[in-house]
DNA sequence: TAGTCATTCTGGACTATACCAAAACCCGAA
DNA sequence: TTCGGGTTTTGGTATAGTCCAGAATGACTA
């Protein structure tokens, strides 16, 4: 059996391309062909300009397509840059973010930006099954890869569980810490994945601009007894993460 | 334990807010107070300069901004919307795409696009363990939510386990077909999602300008003795999913 | 009533500017 | 060498147009 159709029922054949899409191709091909290396800079945005005729409205369209192909990121006022590949994220495994980074071969690290403690809002009183406006711990880091920051968390841990917590230093694993300094041992974790527009507070952590494209992960960790660990609101880069997951059927 | 710091570094303490930020405010504002209920249509990009003064760019900039966070969407050239809730997926429950959506109130359709044989890309023969070169079935389809193309997907499977596949109606569950039929029972199911940028031809199925963000959800399901039963490709709407895991640690 | 066609409206693409603030750079002083 | 400070460069925001093709609409026709 041949083909029975093409896959947009259009009539068209040589669909029209827009100047903005050829000059992303243009780009996308010195990037894959290597001649612009991960972490290169491009060309300014008015050199660009100078060499392809094109307003400079037109340069930037071609270059928010790359960006939200994971391509190529940008630096405040200071430039375009090739993207460094992705990481690999397994939910289904418990290694935390040091980890699995290490493991493939990048640099890891974690900055604390903040730890306070706040009363809880209904909705997340609701997730702790404490009485809202009960104080909570919320600490809010940064982590980065080979130096670039890829996510900004915010974890809210209840603190009658883990009295004290922010005397320790949170740079390194919170999970490690949560279990071996308070006996909370993790048997079950939820997680919710959506893509999201990073907002104002979040992009400026990370260096974008404010709406750049992300991916919002949730997870809610909890214990034997039910009671929830941690909970961690984490906004990462959309092209810094991708998401695996293994499944098997139980019997 | 206060606050030890704000959230991101910077000094600045009431930052500007930049204009089409403050008319998405607005725009956001009239959605979530229910003035403009889902699947209603917002003013026209002419309308909203009218109402609001600013340049067409500007309004253009806010109405961008709102899209990627998923609240508006586009139709070309007829206007833009209110976007519906979006599904939530639960990649580790076996029901398929018109389960779940039914499950959620909502109505799911599937449209086949087209049915092919083509020979394989060597990448996809070495998912196969087939030679580079032999014949695979590729089943494209687009599949709606209350009238609305919300993924389009390409679906690889090796006629030598399903010889004539393509013979049966396939607007259904394919995963039905392949038991029912061939006695091919998935025992094991790999998952890779990432945020991507959708491409001209599955932006087109999907309605949405190329280069909107998105989901790219790649399934690749096993039978008992490890054959690839499906290799599937779905391309998202980013606004119209949300992937939920459930795990447990095993004992 | 059902189909056809011309008109109007809408978003898509593009040009050409302008001004701003922050980053980057360079040069001179300590 | 290192530290400041001014200059240049860069992206960010905004304006004001233009032209185009497809969607929607409504009036007219068979």
């Amino acid at each position: 059996m041949p083909s029975t159709s093409a896959l947009p029922d259009t009539g068209k054949e040589a669909a029209h391309v827009p100047q903005y899409l050829a000059l992303r191709d243009r780009i996308a091909e010195g990037i894959e062909s290597g001649k612009l290396a991960p972490g290169g800079r491009l060309p300014s945005e008015r050199q660009l300009q100078l060499d392809s005729g094109a307003a400079r409205g037109t340069i930037r369209e071609a270059l928010f397509q790359l960006e939200a192909e994971g391509l190529i990121y940008r630096r405040d006022r200071s430039g375009w840059y090739v993207s460094p590949p992705p990481v690999t994220y397994d939910p289904t495994r418990w290694a935390g973010f040091m980890t699995y980074v290490t493991e493939q071969g990048r640099t890891p690290s974690t900055e604390t930006l903040s730890t306070e403690e706040v009363p809880a809002a209904p909705a997340v009183a609701d997730i702790f099954r404490v009485a809202p406006g009960s104080r909570l711990y919320v600490v809010t880091r940064r982590r980065l890869i080979d130096g670039r920051a890829v996510l900004v968390e915010r974890i809210t841990v209840d603190p009658k569980l883990a009295p004290g917590l922010c005397e320790h230093s949170l740079n390194g694993s919170l999970t490690q810490i949560l279990s071996s300094h308070y006996g909370l041992a993790v048997v079950r974790n939820r997680m919710d994945m959506r893509p999201c527009a990073l907002v104002k507070d979040v992009a400026d952590g990370l260096g974008v601009k404010a709406g750049t494209p992300g991916l919002l992960v949730v997870r809610t960790s909890l214990d034997k007894q039910g009671r929830v660990v941690e909970y961690d609101q984490e906004y990462w880069r959309h092209d810094s993460i991708r998401v695996h997951v293994d499944l098997t059927v139980k019997d």
